[in-house]
DNA sequence: ATCTTAATTCGATAGATGTCGAAATAAGGA
DNA sequence: TCCTTATTTCGACATCTATCGAATTAAGAT
């Protein structure tokens, strides 16, 4: 339950989520060619967020579980952990 | 996206998401007779949290659209909104 | 070694949130 | 009318959150 309200928290701001879904729409339009994540600063391109404030909510939907992150060089890269988006989803159809 | 984030939000404190749980656990089962919903009084039984808090945080699920309320007589009867839950689920399959 | 680029961490700050107990409101019963 | 019960609202307070810009760390490139 605990970690279920985790999950929620990290989708409950407007921001963050915009920047789970961000992550999201790459990965699904990039599946075909081996997608190994989205880095940081592509994430933040789009938003009128300080940089410092993006790498703030990566680290909360890293933190809740909801993205994986990766150091190659001197980049980060995200994707999406669809596990927990399941469980996520399992909570919300009332199989708990 | 605003309106999930809501949603979000709502679920995303340990207690609130409890609260919830608690009306669609006793909706489930006494779907049979003709159940009219859940009294306050009758969520905040398990809790220990002032009668106020609880009623806080209704008032959160019911702004969040998470829970419908209905007053009879003396008593204000929860029920869950199914429709809203459905639309946080597709949201989380991707389907957006 | 120094410079650049990518990202995180730090410190500050305004504003939101969760919680309580007390007071207010509303409905029913004596 | 007064008392009781159910619920909400209010005022206060401590804690958490979102955000920024500046400083820091880490990796490459020159």
């Amino acid at each position: 339950m605990k970690n279920l309200s985790r999950v929620f928290k990290a989708l409950s701001n407007e921001n963050r989520l915009k920047v789970f879904e961000q992550i999201r729409k790459k990965e699904l339009c990039c599946k075909e060619d081996s997608f190994e994540g989205c880095c940081v600063g592509d994430v933040a391109e789009r938003f009128p967020l300080a940089l410092s404030t993006i790498s703030h909510h990566l680290k909360e939907l890293r933190s809740a579980g909801l993205i994986v992150c990766e150091k190659r060089g001197q980049w980060v890269y995200c994707r999406v952990n669809h596990g927990i988006l399941r469980e996520a989803e399992d909570f919300l159809k009332g199989r708990l």
